[in-house]
DNA sequence: TTCTACTCTCGAACCACGTTCGATAGTCGA
DNA sequence: TCGACTATCGAACGTGGTTCGAGAGTAGAA
């Protein structure tokens, strides 16, 4: 087997895939930066199903062969990848801290989250995934958010407890909305609008005496806005919280 | 193209699958039955992986084209097997209805659906896959919370709120949950408790400095339980309802 | 300079899987 | 007996993950 798995450190041999060198030269050269750069760049573009290792290779203008050098496999290129973006998140989430209420400063972290995975439905499926030695950034959220938490003055087992009630929310709902664009909205060919709409008449068409609630709630529905839903619902949990910190 | 998308009647032509007649016969014979519960033992017994195909049909007895005639490809199989075993839960769930207090009956179906997932992994990510024809029990299971919620007396608006936000959050920590077992914990060779203490100690190893919530919750981290954490963060969830809806 | 070792690139080849398609068996009613 | 329709079957195709061995490029030792 060849010699993947090396720690994150720039390459030693040329400067990392963009610059060019004066003289021509035939073979590629990548960086673990490139990689993940360009596997994020297909993932935005077209989402999960489109980052194959083909298509990542010829992005990278290089052989197949040579991202196998770099992860040790597809698992490890998405984990990989959803901790890069990780990092910018992590550091647009520092500005917003500093809250005197620790709940505000939890609410701001739980809002940057969830919006940096609306943008990116392929995030919500994987940034939970085996917190292990290749994505770092995550268990650093985990860690972010913890320390807020901690200054409510809970004991071990409810902070704990919250922190992962707060995470698995962002996360569910996140993953949720991820899932539901089919294609057609991707496309362009169909906008949100005409999507939630369609659905809405689905519903409208349904008995109102077994279904009571679908047509209770229909006109929220067919206008309502998933960031707005999301704060909604981080709210009450917040809200649940602060009860129980007793403030 | 074939003839698939038929309802979910009983086929004609012979008994559903079980059932062997008395002359030998060389072709197998399925239904849309068969087809599912073979394709829900599959994914119990080895996970998302296992269900390919080709296994299908030689579980069944069959050839792979044969699949094809009740579903129109894997998307839709696992749709509707995901929404097969949620005939069940919503039959469980039935019997645990009634209470005074509407919020009871919320957390009812909520801890229902939650156990449920935590036994099928698989289970997480497709359950709220576009709720379309495919998924009926999944569109059934939304209303049925959704009337216990609108007994709490509030607008449309923040009824469905809190339904989406009850619903995203049981999804998230399940599917959470289901996907953190790598392979070691399904084969038995590793339990859950040592693989839950490795990570504890991984944990121990780092700096304290710079992850005291890490510290601070890693002896409850490894004796924690996922039900139970699961429930004490819809506890949360449920309060802030509770205190939105006046008491 | 030459040799050697190590890092990295490359793409053909392999294999598993989803999916298609045409052939065909079984069954029912005319 | 003859269609017409329902179902089954498996070879074959295309795609995508992964392996592997051959080699290019570079750095340091001899």
């Amino acid at each position: 087997m060849p010699g993947p798995r090396r720690a994150a450190t720039a390459r030693p041999g040329r400067g990392p895939g963009a610059g060019a060198p004066a003289g021509g030269r035939r073979r590629a050269s990548h960086s673990l930066e490139a990689v993940l750069t360009a596997a994020v760049a297909l993932l935005d573009e077209a989402g999960e199903q489109a980052l194959t290792f083909r298509a990542l290779a010829a992005r990278l203008g290089g052989g197949v062969g040579s991202v196998y050098w770099y992860v040790s496999g597809k698992d490890e290129l998405l984990d990989r990848a959803a901790d890069h973006v990780l990092t910018g998140v992590l550091a647009d989430s520092e500005k917003l801290l500093g809250h005197e209420d620790p709940i505000e400063d939890l609410r701001a972290l739980a809002v940057t989250l969830f919006d940096a995975t609306v943008d990116r439905p392929w995030l919500g499926a994987y940034f939970m995934r085996s917190p292990g030695d290749e994505q770092p950034n995550q268990l650093l959220f985990f860690e972010r958010m913890g320390q807020q938490a901690m200054r409510l003055g809970l004991p071990p087992k409810q902070t704990f407890d919250a922190v992962s009630a707060v995470l698995g929310f962002v996360i569910g709902t996140a993953a949720d909305l991820g899932q539901q664009p089919p294609q057609e909205v991707l496309d362009g060919s169909v906008s949100r609008d005409d999507y939630v709409a369609r659905y809405a008449d689905a519903w409208r068409a349904m008995d109102p005496a077994t279904y009571p609630f679908l047509h209770f709630i229909l006109d929220e529905f067919a206008v309502h806005d998933d960031r707005e839903q999301f704060r909604a619902g981080l709210d009450l949990l917040l809200a649940g919280l602060r009860l129980q910190a007793g403030g």
